[in-house]
DNA sequence: AGCAACAATCTCGACATCAAGAATCTTGAC
DNA sequence: GTCAAGATTCTTGATGTCGAGATTGTTGCT
């Protein structure tokens, strides 16, 4: 199989560290490096909707919950892995350009609930279709057994971390 | 197979959107997560030597391009995925610490050169040991065989992306 | 030689994130 | 009921990155 780029940087700790196991570098280099790669070609996807990633990350998460598509920040940080200032200010953000709405919580005034407006709605919709479509693309290189058991191996490893 | 966070994203989405394929992310969320997760545990490993995730990339590039360890800040920023700013500031940040050097590039008069100190040296292998370290532990949960057909999967996805 | 296209690095401002802590409200033990 | 501990959201300051453009030097064409 022809090299890629993580191939190269092992050879070449290899050269430098001839008695150092760098197999690990094998799997765990090449999820980082591929997740950076798809990092921009979703930026990319997104664009031709205008939805920069931060904001389809918090908008899938209200569209997947179901209607009423409303959240409260806490559980919004809870399912996209940032901190809470990041979630106040992104929200900030996403009811200026009129994609959700804060209202208060009835019953618990600490709290506050987002919900997804009708254009957040079509937003997230339309941009996950896009998605979708770009990513079918790049798993067609792969067999469709092969990428099922791909996805067992990666939950397996998701596991252990 | 126990479920992960990524088998109720898509079951959620399953439920709003019965009719579309949500098979990709099955594969490629998967790997965003497990990216993020990893970059959170290898913050963790470095913190025990006081270095961040951005100065060990620099620095294992220097490190595995072997002696004199010395690379310009182009071919940094062709190794590190970053820009060009991103790398001025990263070595300036490095010049402070002491763990990298700048000096004239002697063949090109518009070229820098960035090497290893001692330091430096000293620094990026002691990460790099503890970095290995705990990654063989997180790969223990997969047996040999299929951690190697994992990184071959992988590297035919990388190429398609 | 002179000039235009290109290359390498750095500068600068905007942006998004995090971490820590403040402000507000809830809950449970007594 | 009161109070301490906890939960929820927001605020603030520091940090790191990007993108666009400025600066400086090189190369090839004429």
């Amino acid at each position: 199989m022809a090299p890629d780029e993580v191939d190269a940087i092992v050879e070449a700790w290899q050269r430098e560290l001839p008695d150092v196991d760098l197999s690990p570098m094998q799997v765990l280099s090449r999820i980082s490096r591929l997740a950076r790669h798809l990092d921009r070609a979703r930026k990319a996807a997104f664009a031709a909707h205008d939805v920069e990633p931060w904001e389809f990350d918090v908008l899938s998460a209200l569209r997947r919950s179901g209607a009423p598509y409303r959240l409260s920040p806490g559980r919004l940080v809870a399912e996209t892995m940032v901190t809470s200032g990041t979630m106040t200010n992104r929200v900030d953000r996403l009811v200026d350009r009129g994609l959700v709405e804060r209202s208060a919580d009835p019953a618990d005034r600490r709290g506050v609930l987002v919900s997804l407006t009708e254009a957040g709605r079509r937003v997230v919709d339309a941009a996950l279709e896009e998605l979708l479509g770009h990513e079918r693309a790049i798993l067609a290189a792969l067999p469709s057994d092969e990428a099922a058991r791909l996805a067992d191996t990666l939950r397996t490893l998701a596991r252990s971390v």
